[in-house]
RNA sequence: GGGCCUGUAACUCAGUGGUAGAGUAUCUGCCUUUUAAGCAGAGAGUCGAUGGUUCGAAUCCAUCCAGGCUCACCA
């Protein structure tokens, strides 16, 4: 017999106790007057007002003592102290009390008095099993030394919390609160784009074809069709579609899917927020995106800036602006304003970048960026004009057809935005997606596919247009100060057990 | 994918070749104001898995599985 069943078996025996009581140990209803923190934040109100409450909550610890018992219970609200007395639950009710396990759920009526020793309480006339657990939490506890919280056995195995969800959030305070930071991060962005009139919309997840990032998708098969169909690995191309049928601001915050690397960093499926504002350009963007991480963190934070780690992170406007080349320029003294090829390529391999022989000079670029400049960008920064090579869906500068109006956000030395002045040229729009069938044919699995409806809609007329994407995770992350995207997702994907 | 590290009781961890350990949790007894309650006692483990070396393996070796950190790349 493992001893786990044994654990279980004797919680088990209690149910049947119960039952013999004819007590129920799932009742339907119970009797809530109060949340807890209500009788914790007006102490001395309910302890003079002597007033019957009722609570409800689940029993994480318990000190029994021959005909008396203290135990404490939580809500989602707040943790309190329950004082229960033979002599004042009766000696029936007494024994309910006795078959209480730690992780139950119950509910106490009695009144609010002050301990001996001082603490705040619930002086129980009667107690209800309201659920009885059958598997044994994880036993934390915590003691106070010096005014400081000093926790025993953790429940911290790193593979279990991601597992086990529920006992996580359950045992580990900051863990629930990051994911109580994230639903007010989506629900502030919510209201931000509300208050500037977008519309939020829903594409479709399954798609016969996948566009919009440079990425592998998932693939399925719908079985009455008899086709096999995308998961999207962005909102992008549909998003467009509703800017040419007129709706001028749009958004959508949803989970996007990609068929890659796992790690600190990448979930397969991860949260996006995409955003189209007709007669937009990237300047109109990189204000909005200024002013809504400035939002975000004054809504969460009620402070303009927050800390990161050793980092101190500033929202305040403006951010810094600078162009992907001059950045470069300024890291590295190497000036690449001319996208020659060769002379790019030699300072790659002069530096230890890899040079594969199919690329182009804008890629190249873009991994000397990654390599000298990513890094030094702490504070926010719109880093902007990346070259047209690899920005298949933005539209060119008019002063240098080597570029086009696109940036990328930069904090802390990692992106968390790209956005562009959005390509609505039709003809150019297949020239450039033809361009990347030319890479896919020669084996970049990365590269985007063409999509001729997509194109049809641009035929029928876009307006000028801005666009940007954020990846919610790592926003989530920035703000609740982790460098793992499992701790900000509920449920991340995990190898099979 | 490369490098480093980890896997022992429900939880947190000791244990580096000689009978599997501690604290918490659980159970029993005592205890009518405790708070990491206390005291006394008890039960609880396929030492991640499989092979190998050895008289003998949690411990050494190999392979595999799972996880973490880190480096390179995709958001």
């Amino acid at each position: 017999m493992e001893n786990i069943n044994q654990l279980i078996g004797i919680k088990k025996q209690k149910l049947k106790k119960l039952q013999a009581m004819e007590i129920s140990a799932y009742p339907n209803r119970c009797q809530r007057s109060h949340h807890i923190a209500e009788l914790n934040k007006t102490q001395e109100k309910f302890i003079a007002e002597k007033n019957r409450v009722v609570i409800v909550g689940r029993l994480d610890a318990m000190r029994r003592q021959g005909k008396v018992g203290f135990c404490n219970i939580n809500d989602e609200s707040g943790r309190i102290q329950i004082f229960v007395k033979k002599d004042e639950v009766s000696a029936e009710n007494y024994e309910i009390f006795k078959l209480f396990d730690l992780g139950d759920f119950v509910q106490i009526e009695g009144v609010c008095f002050r301990t001996q020793k001082g603490e705040f309480s619930v002086r129980a006339q009667k107690v209800t099993i309201l659920g009885k657990s059958l598997k044994p939490l994880p036993t934390v506890k915590e003691k106070i030394v010096a005014g400081k919280k000093q926790r025993f056995d953790e429940f911290s195995d790193i593979e279990l919390r991601y597992r086990k969800r529920y006992l996580d959030l359950l045992l580990n305070p900051e863990s629930k609160k990051t994911f109580q930071i994230r639903s007010k991060i989506v629900q502030e962005i919510r209201i931000f784009l509300k208050e500037r009139n977008f519309t939020e919309v829903e594409t479709p997840i399954l798609q016969p074809l996948y566009g919009g990032a440079q990425a592998r998708p998932f693939i399925t098969h719908h079985n009455t069709l008899d086709i096999d169909l995308y998961l999207r690995i962005a909102l992008e191309l549909y998003l467009k579609r509703l800017i040419v049928g007129g709706m001028e601001k749009v958004y959508e915050i949803a989970k996007t899917f990609r068929n890659e690397g796992m790690d600190r960093t990448h979930n397969p499926e991860f949260t996006m927020l995409e955003l189209y504002q007709a007669y937009a350009d990237y300047n109109d963007i990189m204000e909005l995106v200024e002013d809504l991480v400035l939002h975000l963190s004054q809504a969460v934070f009620d402070a303009d800036e927050i800390k990161f780690h050793e980092q101190t992170i500033s929202f305040q406007k403006p951010w810094r602006r600078a162009s992907m080349l001059e950045l470069i320029k300024a890291e590295t003294g190497f000036d690449a304003s001319d996208f020659d090829l060769e002379k790019i390529k030699k300072f790659c391999l002069d530096n230890e970048i890899e040079v594969e022989d199919t690329v182009g000079a804008g890629k190249l670029i873009e991994e000397i960026f990654q390599y000298f400049v990513e890094p030094t960008l702490i504070q926010p920064t719109f880093v902007t004009d990346f070259p047209k090579e690899i920005s298949p869906l933005a539209k060119e500068k008019p002063e240098d057809p080597q570029l086009t109006e696109r940036f990328e956000v930069f904090i802390n030395g990692n992106e968390y935005g790209n956005a562009f002045t959005e390509l609505n040229d039709p003809l150019e729009q297949r020239k450039r997606l033809e361009a990347q069938v030319k890479l896919r044919e020669m084996g970049d699995a990365e590269a985007n596919v063409l999509d001729e409806d997509f194109l049809e809609a641009l035929e029928y007329g876009m307006p000028p247009t801005g666009g940007l994407g954020i990846g919610i995770d790592r926003l989530v992350m920035l703000f609740t100060n982790n460098t793992s995207i499992k701790e900000v997702i509920l449920f991340p994907q995990m190898k099979p057990e």
